[in-house]
DNA sequence: TTGAATTATGACTTTTAAGTCAGTATAATA
DNA sequence: TATTATACTGACTTAAAAGTCATAATTCAA
């Protein structure tokens, strides 16, 4: 019985490794088995198929991060210190999982791309519009708009974060047939949390 | 010699659809041949593989979109302009190329997953976070410490993908051993960004 | 100790999709 | 019109990986 719980738990640790090194894309149930040394049959007898082992995957490490961050998160009591903790404890759990959570974050790209080649000129495209950004950014804070210490190309990725994040939370609202008066609220609305943050000045 | 760019931009044209259609991670040779009305060996005629055709599928569209935001920006003068132009054109071509851009936004879950339960449950996962930092949020309204009028949720799904965009930012620039003070410097410039954002007070 | 129940194995089957290429149709040229 | 060159076709080959299952090993219980 216990016997059972460890293969469980090995088959899953055996597929967080694989997919630290060698990503999503390219795991396959042959070398999941192989990195468990165990049968690819009996990986079978331990999960219905590979959809649930990968959600298997996903799901404790998921509940596994939660469950911290909401530990520490109840510490505090004041909200802007509940925010500060919990970006911190969510930035460490990614660092303490940084080969694993580099797979999943990069791997998007993977899902397009099957070569080297093109993930590079994916990467490249993502960076030219960020450093376009960036430049923007930059002369704002060489006017005195904008604060001092900040890192232009960093601040543009974040910017096409932002408006990439409204976007994908229309969509998961089924929000589909925005208005101009609909995209106007969202410019401003993503302009402002930009410009302004959300505390009241 | 015309009608060869015809069909390449045929080609081009019937792979986006079905990419609006069915997602990357289902889009095959055999069907894009079929959208197109053609034989598959035509399509590698005019593409090398199908990872060239992905690649250029991806390429003309971002050349199109960057073209357009850089020339819309270029008509403003002042900095904050420029911003409020370029995430306003932005949306505006995700809006006007809304299916394939569910699509590529929402397809990093296919990367991983097979089946819609998983990819629910993927959502789901997301949804809790978000929520759990939307409540958070709420009460700083309540308190007057954050601006009223905000929407919790979608301002929580803002804030996680500040936090995941900066460590992407860390992993492309190959930043993997943090020390303590590298990860509290990431926490305090997004709680900074998030809260007052990048203009001087 | 033995035989029933449980667990494990890995060769095999099946499926799916990328990529090829010998043959066919169409267009260009002499 | 005949010949050559170019463009197109789709059946076929190849490859990869998911999932199965008859058989073997191990564990358990009487």
């Amino acid at each position: 019985m216990s016997e059972n719980i460890d293969k469980f738990e090995l088959i899953l640790s055996s597929s967080r490794k694989l997919i630290e090194e060698i990503g999503f894309s390219s795991l396959t149930m042959d070398k999941v088995a192989q990195k468990a040394g165990i049968a690819k049959g009996t990986v079978y007898l331990y999960f219905k198929d590979k959809d649930d082992l990968l959600e298997k995957v996903l799901s404790t490490g998921f509940e596994k991060m939660f469950e911290r961050i909401k530990n520490r998160v109840a510490v505090e009591n004041r909200v802007i210190d509940k925010l500060g903790a919990l970006i911190s404890e969510n930035i460490n759990h990614i660092y303490e999982n940084r080969y694993f959570f580099k797979t999943i974050f990069l791997d998007e790209v993977n899902v397009v791309f099957l070569k080297k080649k093109s993930k590079e000129s994916f990467n490249l495209r993502r960076k030219r519009y960020s450093d376009f950004i960036g430049d923007i950014i930059k002369s704002g804070a060489e006017s005195g708009e904008f604060v001092s210490g900040l890192n232009p190309a960093k601040s543009g990725y974040m910017l096409v974060s932002l408006i990439k994040t409204a976007a994908i939370y229309n969509f998961l609202s089924e929000r589909f047939e925005p208005t101009p008066e609909m995209i106007e609220n969202d410019t401003k609305e993503i302009l402002n949390l930009f410009l302004h943050g959300i505390s009241v000045k």
